[in-house]
DNA sequence: ACAAATCAGACC
DNA sequence: GTCTGATTTGTA
């Protein structure tokens, strides 16, 4: 009898052990159902033993193995990979990897027919042979003759009792049930590759002069320097020898556009998406063609990262930079650098993809561990880069918060019967509420923010935790009736630029304009027609979007994170910026990009005049070097949430006094979160470098096992490499 | 004296 | 995380 060391999902971090049982033989991977407590739950076998340390009336038998595919020891390497990266409960790691539906104590999935086909008897039943009022089935017999095999989504498009009548069908030996079938190829004859840059073309040479080999490859291309295109020629060449092929996107936003881009390059490739807006069944699906290799093209969001892909030959993480990469709860792990864990394991190449990389991805590439690959020029020959200029806000007078260089320019875009876009990373109508006597401003009590006016609802909400309340008649402190919206959002926006062009048409496209009126793709639809003369929008469409009538960006405020606390702020900034200033001129017509700033002359505006994202990554480097900021160091942070602020406090403290010593890290103060009270929450965190990596994982390692237990009324959680404090 | 609240430890 | 049984605390 075999002992199977088995993963659960319960917040413990340790394998349990369970005999097979009359199972017989259970591969590693497989799916388990177990009696865990009083309890029962699905695991995964992730280890198989012949001993067990317990004494074997403690051991319980597993009560039933899953047939369906087990999980490749790939994967499994992986997924340890990553539990013991981020010392988080393998058990945990590995549930999570799994589509929801393969999570749960149900029978297994795949019992469902995904296809049929006539059987030879199916094949001779003539069309006279059926009775002459059953058209259904006189319908449906002759599809199945003309197409060979249907899926279930084609015979139930036929007509709606056509399901029925196939399951007739396979009852009486006419047809018979597939499996999953390869997800359709598109009927319509590829597009012809447009050509290559020299850029590009040297980009896709070097990669592909070492394909089955590990080695990260930074592309660093301008925007619109149709880094898409180096993927797309990569893709095709190392997908001609068979194998799978992994792209990760920050955002499901991103998604359709480039599935669009993959499926007219590659019309005879199977392709899937996968991402948490998919139904359960849709991602079991997508999921189970990527792990049986039938997928060739894997498209998808972080999640993704875990997919099992028996043939996967190469990884492309687009938007590298992009903070969606990392998880920011339960495992707090970076898909982009378990993207290249994921590389090394297989031995295939990685793509990061940016146009403003991450510093750390950009200094891996300057110190060598990865290769760095430049396209520095606009695809379109006639495209050249916007003319980037700032407008002194501390000179020119503001009109509803818009200076009147911009206004000119928007009325010029106008009157050329060009697309403008103005950018302002506030949703909703005014950042807050202000009593004009006593100084009182709108703040949520379960958050340390500040609630944001949507005056069109009348409604204050706290964009942190979802709180909402109705606008006060009056000032609650003081009752005067004085109450103003200050500043900026996009709705306000909206509403000036309506007054100043009342002719113009206006669109605003922010979460919650893109929830409520139409979907996204409604909207950038709308903008591709020409049907839209300025739009007021958020990061929401500064991302990967290619607008070819839009020439004029305004950027409202961006000096919010200038002289923020977070040493990431500016990095941020200069990417955000640089993201949207790329939305204009990508086309043949030049691009104007007009950013109203206090701090003209800071050093962060005046590299992105130059569009010089090296010289910008130069000197945060230099100034990360200075302070012994990452990429210099390696971070971890103790988080840690209570009902009480100084619950958090004394917690973190004990913690600090338990780590263990003799390594060399540095240890800091117990400090609040930067957003110290969230969702009624009280947060603060304590955080650790080191300037090894190694030093800091032994540390955390040890660390994590002194803290076991020590909680108490507080949850505490490791992130490890952490992007927010 | 009993019940509720809190705590520690197992879970294989 | 959930569940258990033991211990402490609260109340009549």
């Amino acid at each position: 009898m075999k002992i199977l060391r088995v993963a659960l999902d319960v917040p413990l971090d340790t394998l349990f052990d369970y005999s097979s049982g009359e199972a017989g033989d259970v591969p590693p991977g497989a799916r388990v159902l177990v009696s865990f407590g009083r309890r029962k739950m699905v695991g995964v076998v992730a280890e198989i033993t012949e001993h067990s340390d317990l004494p074997p009336e403690r051991i319980k038998p597993v009560l039933r193995v899953y047939d369906d595919a087990p999980l490749a020891g790939e994967i499994l390497r992986l997924l340890r990979f990553c539990a013991d990266y981020y010392h988080h409960p393998l058990g945990e790691v590995v549930l999570n990897a799994l589509p929801v539906a393969l999570r749960q104590a149900k029978a297994a999935a795949p019992a469902r027919a995904e296809c049929y086909r006539l059987t030879a008897a199916g094949e001779a039943i003539g069309d006279s042979e059926l009775p002459a009022r059953a058209a259904v089935k006189r319908k449906l017999l002759q599809a199945l003759k003309l197409a060979g095999t249907l899926t279930r989504a084609e015979i139930a498009a036929l007509s709606p009792r056509a399901l029925p009548a196939v399951k007739d069908f396979v009852a009486s030996g006419w047809a018979e049930e597939g499996g999953l079938t390869d997800p359709a190829p598109a009927a319509v004859p590829a597009s012809p590759p447009p050509p290559l840059t020299p850029a590009q073309d040297q980009a896709v040479s070097a990669i592909l002069s070492q394909p089955g080999r590990f080695q990260v490859w930074l592309l660093h291309g301008i925007t619109g320097s149709g880094k898409t295109e180096v993927y797309l020629r990569v893709i095709g060449q190392i997908l001609q020898n068979g194998g799978q092929v992994l792209v990760l996107v920050p955002e499901i936003n991103l998604t359709p556009q480039l599935e669009g881009r993959f499926r007219a390059r590659f019309p005879h490739l199977a392709q899937v998406s996968l991402h948490s807006r998919l139904s359960a069944g849709e991602r079991l699906r997508n999921w189970r063609l990527a792990q049986s290799g039938r997928a060739r093209i894997v498209l998808g969001t972080r999640l993704a990262l875990f997919t099992p892909l028996p043939g996967l030959a190469l990884i492309v993480v687009d938007e590298e930079h992009d903070g969606s990469f990392k998880q920011q709860d339960g495992l707090r792990y970076s898909a982009r650098d378990m993207a290249v864990a994921r590389g090394k394991q297989a031995g295939v190449p990685v793509i990061l993809g940016s146009a403003t990389p991450a510093l750390e991805s950009w200094y891996n590439a300057r110190s060598d561990r990865y290769r760095l690959l430049e396209l520095p020029d606009r695809a379109v020959a006639a495209a050249v880069l916007p003319a980037i200029r700032c407008i002194d806000t501390g000179r020119e007078r503001l009109a509803d918060g818009l200076s009147e260089p911009l206004i000119a320019a928007l009325r010029a875009c106008l009157e050329r019967g060009e697309q403008s876009l103005v950018f302002i990373n506030r949703r909703g109508f005014a950042p807050v509420m202000r009593c004009g006597q006593c100084g009182w401003i709108s703040t949520c009590h379960r958050c340390s923010s500040r609630l944001v006016v949507h005056l069109r609802d009348r409604r204050l909400r706290c964009h942190h935790c979802g709180h909402e309340s109705r606008i006060p008649p009056a000032c609650p402190d003081c009752g005067n009736a004085d109450l103003a919206p200050i500043g900026q959002g996009t709705q306000r926006l909206e509403e000036t630029l309506a007054g100043l062009f009342p002719a113009a048409r206006i669109l605003r496209v922010d979460r919650d304009s893109a929830r409520r009126k139409e979907a996204l793709p409604a909207m950038l639809e709308r903008i591709h027609a020409a049907e839209v003369d300025i739009v007021v929008g958020t990061q929401l469409l500064a991302k990967g979007h290619d607008f070819k009538n839009l020439t004029l960006v305004g950027v409202v405020n961006a000096d919010g994170a200038l002289y923020s606390a977070d040493f990431r702020a500016s990095e941020r900034l200069f990417a955000q910026l640089m993201q949207v200033a790329g939305r204009a001129g990508r086309d043949v017509l030049p691009g104007e990009v007009l950013i109203q700033t206090q701090f003209p002359t800071h050093p962060l505006f005046q590299a992105l005049i130059r569009h010089d994202y090296a010289g910008f990554a130069q000197s945060l480097l230099a100034e990360r070097r200075q302070a012994g900021f990452p990429p210099f160091c390696h971070q971890a942070l103790l988080r840690a949430e209570a009902g009480q602020l100084d619950t958090a406090l004394a917690f973190l403290k004990k913690a600090r006094a338990v780590a263990p010593a003799d390594f060399d890290v540095t240890l800091f103060d117990p400090v609040p979160a930067q957003m110290a009270r969230l969702a009624g929450k009280e947060r603060a965190h304590l955080l650790v470098q080191a300037a090894s990596r190694s030093v800091l994982q032994a540390f955390v390692g040890k660390w994590d096992q002194a803290l076991t237990g020590l909680g108490g009324n507080v949850r505490w959680a490791l992130d490890i490499d952490p992007l927010e404090f």
